[in-house]
DNA sequence: AGTTCAATTCGTTAATTCACGAAATATAGG
DNA sequence: CCTATATTTCGTGAATTAACGAATTGAACT
């Protein structure tokens, strides 16, 4: 039951919704989240560990970025996927989604280089 | 996206997840549901009613008692059902749920007057 | 080793949520 | 109409959560 509880305390939040939204199919590191969410990186970071704790992200760094993606359905519990899988055809059909995703193709035509480096 | 988040808080509770959990197949009444959660009447009340604001459940009322239930599948939308579908198969793998319904069995062996006068 | 920079952790504040009891509402039965 | 009773609403205090900036960590590059 805690792990229930931990999963749908997760998905409680409209950033952590719109995150997972934008993660679907890729892998995006943190500054591309945070110029998505207009947030402070500290707060992304935060959401982030919070989806992570849940199981429902998982992440990989590489040199000074870390990037994350919706956790891989082989090795994830019945109930992840099932989470994911609800959040993600749900979160699919909002005009937020929409919106954060004509963003990101936006955000990623931009050289992460440049795009962190206007962040600090 | 507003609805979408209004569901994942309306699940993201322990006691709300256990009343999903024991509303499963049948109807309750409120008194029964105090009787199960152990907490104070107005808390359960604040709980049934977060989770009708979010459509998850739906309610009926008998003379002095209310009846709660499960949305009714055929009148809810898609990502209702989605939820409740997720829902009740994740808590139904629970300890929590096994007690729960055993405790529940005992509880509708007892006559509802005399449990809710017991409350009063 | 020292610098730079992306990301995280920590500490604090503001906002939200949970729980309760008291008061209000609504129904059944005298 | 009046009382008793099941439930809800309201007000309050305690606990949790979300946001931020400052400080810290860890990797890359001189």
């Amino acid at each position: 039951m805690r792990h229930i509880v931990r999963t749908t305390k997760a998905l409680a939040d409209e950033s952590r919704l719109r995150i997972i939204g934008v993660l679907r199919g890729r892998e995006l590191c943190v500054c591309q989240l945070i110029e998505l969410l207009g947030l402070a990186p500290s707060t992304v970071s935060k959401h982030l560990s919070i989806l992570r704790s849940a199981r429902l992200i998982d992440s990989r760094k590489q040199g000074r970025w870390m990037y994350y993606r919706l956790a891989d359905p082989a090795g994830a519990s019945r109930h992840i996927i099932g989470a994911l899988d609800w959040t993600v055809r749900s979160v699919a059909a909002t005009d937020q989604f929409v919106w954060d995703n004509e963003r990101m193709e936006a955000i990623l035509a931009i050289d992460p280089e440049i795009l962190c480096s206007r962040q600090h």
